[in-house]
DNA sequence: TTGTACGCGTTATCAA
DNA sequence: TTGATAACGCGTACAA
């Protein structure tokens, strides 16, 4: 049960009785026509289920009408109310995505990009794992926003985690800690080396110490690796890279019979799953739907400028401390 | 910085000598190609970044080389795996994806739906929310294969959750437990009913009870909530429709002091996010990754048939128990 | 305001 | 094995 050719451009106009290009323009631009022309297009169009042939605009004009995106790790839930986002504000633009999934490899992203960006008119790409060089060179060709990663010249949108590790950290110092654990991400993520240094200057700020875990991938297995090092560390609160390694920092704690928070706090980023966690995890949330929305709007203004307007301001998406059930102040035992 | 012309078609074979026809073949059939032709226009067009533009071979040819997958909801961790089993299938056979977001709305899915279907060559509709009838208006002009659907006459992949279910049911009589509750999900739900009747069977077989708690949406709010009637149940273990609604019942129990899984045990569905629980919990688990190969296989294989030979056998997705730290023998007190 | 005619890049048909 | 040429469906100068 397939194929059923679809209704072409040229049938309409011959069952409308006008040109084709009336036809066409009915449809791209109807202000050149008079107004009962275009109702009386659209009529016979739409009885005939007509609708654009989208390969053979983009053949004419050049323009897709769509989007890639690309993520680098569609398993990480980060990137789910993102993509919500941007599906959201693609739809009502009549946009299409075209999606692409890195899967934790900078050289696949690369190539993926690079695939992808003929097909569409811009790219979205999230969490971006390329170096500086390659993303770079993508960007010359293909308009281009970045999703938490920043590269001069190329549009970016960034969650500003900055204000929400203060927060984190002053929550964390009015509960009476004085020796809180970074539990970092990997060291060639933007986001982690941002993260870190608001966590560092935020601590410096209201004299309390802070000291950095070993660690790189921010995944559950390494959160639960970690137990022994908090213990170790004396800090009685940690804050993690992301909400995954905060999960796994909760599992590892409960199963060595660590209270949270009575022996030792945690706050997780980017409240992802933190609401689900048990005990609820206090963690620092963006509006990532917004973002999404923020990313494709800003990719929608840069194929609009076709390069040559300037680059668009960065974009920064506030964040916030929201407090659940796994901070408190140390209690004694 | 955007544009910079693609090279086209003519310009390799002014550069290489060849007509048009010979470096079009030279990419769609180099079989009807001399070796050396095959390979010379290949140099050139590598040397001049040559890659066809799949607008104009669409026009062309009919096919897109490109297929949609429409999700009934992205933040659902159950699309994550599947997902990315598509993408690496697609990724190999050179086809792009579009990607839906139907929202959890029925009606939002099949207008979806109707709009990818012209821009690809087929639709993946995974977790359908719509009625049988409008899927299968769709059906009849849009290669499809439904993921955990069913319709006569439409290819389908499903999980097959009547094993795990069983394994689980054995489990947990086992375990001594004689009185077991199902947290169902959506009534409209394929995969619920399938669910549903399979705990009941396997509980019919070896004598112990069902007892069916009153649910409808499958989140972690609706797991919290179930609390209460869980407890007034008393029942003795807990059967979840899926893993999110599970560790909303798992957080639910822990919040109201009853110890899992000495006073109840708890199961998940689809191991989605069982393994990241406190305690980790027992699930059903399925290979998603694979089953989202094998849509796309499927897909591929309609899309060759052209509606022409049968409809596919459908697939089923074994499943099978994952024992973790949520299930075990009803310890006194 | 509307129609005519050409081009977009590729593949298919038919000849050579 | 290769080449010339006509589609494919649409947008757009240009003409009317």
């Amino acid at each position: 049960m397939t194929s059923r050719k679809h209704a072409t451009i040229r049938e309409i106009a011959a069952a409308a009785g006008v040109s084709t290009s009336t036809v066409s323009r009915a449809f791209s631009r109807p202000d050149m026509l008079s107004p009962e022309t275009v109702a009386e297009v659209q009529r016979i169009a739409a009885e005939l289920a007509y609708v654009p042939n989208r390969s053979a605009r983009a053949l004419s004009t050049g323009l897709h009408g769509t989007i890639a995106l690309v993520v680098s790790d569609i398993a990480n839930p980060f990137f789910a109310p993102l993509i919500r986002g941007i599906e959201q504000r693609c739809d009502v633009a009549d946009t299409l995505v075209l999606l692409g999934d890195a899967d934790e490899s900078a050289g696949k992203e690369i190539t993926l990009i690079a695939k992808l960006a003929h097909q569409a008119d811009g790219v979205i790409v999230a969490g971006p794992r390329s170096d500086d060089a390659g993303l770079r060179a993508l960007a010359a060709h293909t308009p281009m926003v970045l999703v938490n990663r920043h590269l001069d010249g190329v549009a970016e949108v960034v969650v500003d985690t900055a204000r929400g590790m203060r927060q984190a950290v002053d929550h964390l110092a009015t509960h009476g800690h004085s020796l809180i654990a970074y539990a970092p991400g990997p060291a060639d993520s933007w986001a982690n080396t941002l993260r870190h240094t608001a966590i560092q200057e935020a601590a410096n700020a209201i004299g309390i110490d802070v000291v950095v875990l070993d660690n790189e991938r921010p995944t559950h297995e390494a959160g639960l690796a970690l137990t022994s090092r908090i213990v170790e560390s004396r800090a009685t609160a940690v804050i993690a890279f992301d909400d995954v390694l905060g999960q796994g920092i909760l599992a590892g704690l409960g199963t060595a019979g660590i209270a949270v928070p009575d022996q030792i706090s945690v706050i997780g980023c980017d409240d992802t799953v933190a609401a689900r966690t048990f005990p609820a995890m206090s963690a620092i949330a963006a509006d990532l739907e917004q973002a999404g929305s923020l990313a494709a709007d800003t990719l929608f203004s840069v194929i609009a400028s076709a390069g040559l307007g300037p680059v668009p301001d960065p974009i920064e998406v506030p964040t916030t401390l929201v407090v659940r059930d796994s901070t408190g102040p140390v209690v004694d035992r």
